[in-house]
DNA sequence: GTTCGTCCTGTAAACGTTTACGACGCTACT
DNA sequence: AGTAGCGTCGTAAACGTTTACAGGACGAAC
């Protein structure tokens, strides 16, 4: 029976992939592809035998086989920039982020893989190449610019993405965000409850998104309690322990000293205890600190430092069901756009201020 | 002229990939994939027309085709263990080698893609799935373990896997780990020749490669200047802050307090200095510490850490290279055993003990 | 004028899958 | 008895590439 595949057996020496198994079973490979991807037109017993075969020969599907007969891939990439200190690289918290991402898209049988950018990159070519027509078919992308060429170029190629982060590029496409802004509100909030009225805000250069947003929720918090915005007060830094350093002696500087310091990034917070302490200043006693989003670096400050909590595992969830959700309904998807809040951790670098 | 090409206008309304091109063109598809791929058997004059006519159209070819058609997928996956806190993961550190590594490897055409392996996935399952006939031709696996099963599954599948990180599982298999042993001595040496004799070590725990390869050193350190080891003053920890933490507690219990500690893991430095603070133990006069690795994270511990230096850029290109040796020769670079160097850098943590 | 070579191009098979379609045997109904 | 239906399986096309091979045009050499 089955003259076909004993011609087979004889005319490739080396059979690999679903054809072997077929010939182990003598059966043809379209059976053997039914039985596996649990089709209903097959034999209870054929699928048995076909299954169990799978498993004793170790059969692997081939994915490029796969995904070119399907259109598309079943893996969706999260391209991230190595090189430059970003938002979310070199951080526990991205980790963990991914593994919740992760969780969430393999129950949908999906792939998640990472693709490192180099800062040398020009990151629209280094989109051309893998997004379209290749590797993955949805991608994320992260630490958006104020003004995003990449956000432009992949609205204009139809490709579905996410963005992790604002932008101001026009087009709807669909984004989460942390709620920089909310944080800027609470820390104003917290600070002047407490009696502050002098307070300092450091955040990075200006093309990076959140700085925009967080100086703008600084402003408006201001305006609700009827405080004047002193410019003086506004300190640019980077967002590296370094840039910490740099506010802490503009702060220094400053003639009528603040009370109370925001800073915008998490690592800053480091760079300026650090000075702080060389020059005998005390977080909290001499000078109120919130930082930004909490972090494993920041637990070992002392004093503890106030700053913001979230759940990381429950965002990298809904950035997962948004990237489904991009596949399932492109033009639905274009609507989602998600401030994350972020919760306000009390701690002893506030106090009030000494009169 | 060419009627065939002119009936698959008609037959299918909207082509795409080389298949349009060739129409536009009104070439085969053949002579198109000569003229792209630079075969030498096509007309100049041809070549330049499709080249121009790929920029043009925006032509990019599809991975899965390609990658089909050849054996291989010109992609190498490194998988990074989320979630687990391991020593690549969660770091700066991590982030430039896979930045120098990329620069090498895209040098000969070759990608780089990270799999994040989560941690409650099964490692050897995750192998399966990816490598084996899938999106990646070779990878690199991270955080070894002392045994490490991982190890034997890509042996027995003849997978090309480079390992970072030693391991004790047996076959030869490339691998590249940085001198823990070395860091070790060098630690000790420097001690040893500022008159300390009780020396403390921290060590995460067993099963990970790092901790018994510098023990090892540790212990032939001291037995190379004479001195006994003494089992009270090995301390076993998390590498983690909070693993500095419970070391920092330990060695205030020990009866007979040793002069100086050394740390295995560079994150342990954080907590150490933290939990020594609130106790009134200044690092350096009262305890002399030599940390791992260097880290932004360890620069602004005051005073200044001993640590160890390395070229992480200069790292990466070997991990590249060696990479690339695999693909290139499988049998050959089964040799690879390389351990990268670390240099010993002084600081204020370190000074003569007070007698 | 035939033959040979060179240059260029088209043809078609192949990579490993999935799936629409048809074929076959069997049961059960009219 | 004929046929409709169902269950099961094989066949072959298709996904987008690359490439071995053949073939056509053309010029040069005999």
């Amino acid at each position: 029976m089955c003259q076909t595949l004993f011609e087979n057996v004889y005319e490739s020496s080396y059979v690999t992939g679903i054809k072997a198994l077929a010939q182990h079973l003598d059966l043809s490979i379209g059976t053997v592809s039914r039985a596996l991807n649990g089709k209903p037109d097959v034999k209870a017993e054929t699928r048995r035998r076909v299954l169990a075969a799978a498993k004793e020969l170790d059969y692997r599907p081939n994915h490029s086989g796969r995904s070119l007969r399907h259109g598309r891939t079943n893996t969706v990439g999260l391209v991230l920039e190595t090189g430059s200190p970003s938002t979310l690289a070199g951080d526990t918290f991205f980790m963990h982020l991914v593994d919740a991402m992760q969780e969430t898209l393999a129950e949908e049988g999906l792939d998640l893989v990472l693709l490192p950018c180099r800062s040398a990159d020009d990151p629209i070519e280094f989109l051309r190449r893998h997004v379209t027509r290749r590797m993955v078919d949805s991608i994320v992308i992260t630490a958006t610019r104020r003004q995003d060429e990449r956000i432009a170029m992949l609205l204009e190629d139809g490709t579905p993405f996410l963005a992790l982060g604002r932008s101001e590029t026009p087009g709807a496409y669909p984004w989460i965000d942390l709620d920089f802004a909310g944080a800027a509100r609470d820390s104003v909030d917290a600070l002047v409850r407490l009696g502050h009225r002098r307070i300092a805000i450091a955040a990075p250069r200006r093309d990076v998104n959140l700085a925009h947003i967080y100086m703008e929720g600084y402003r408006d918090a201001l305006a609700a309690h009827g405080l004047p915005v002193d410019e003086a007060l506004i300190l640019r830094a980077s967002g590296s322990e370094n840039g910490g350093v740099q506010v802490a002696e503009a702060l220094l500087r400053l003639e009528d000293r603040p009370t109370a310091v925001m800073l915008g990034q998490e690592l800053m917070a480091i760079g300026l205890y650090s000075h702080l302490a060389q020059v005998g200043v005390q977080p909290g006693r001499d000078l109120s600190v919130i930082g930004f989003r909490q972090s494993p670096q920041l637990r070992f400050l002392s004093p503890a430092l106030a700053c913001f909590a979230l759940d990381v595992r429950a965002l990298g969830k809904e950035v997962g069901q948004a990237v489904m959700a991009l596949s399932a309904d492109p033009v639905a998807a274009r609507g989602i756009g998600r401030v994350w809040p972020l919760e306000y951790v009390p701690a002893p670098s506030v106090q009030p201020p000494v009169r």
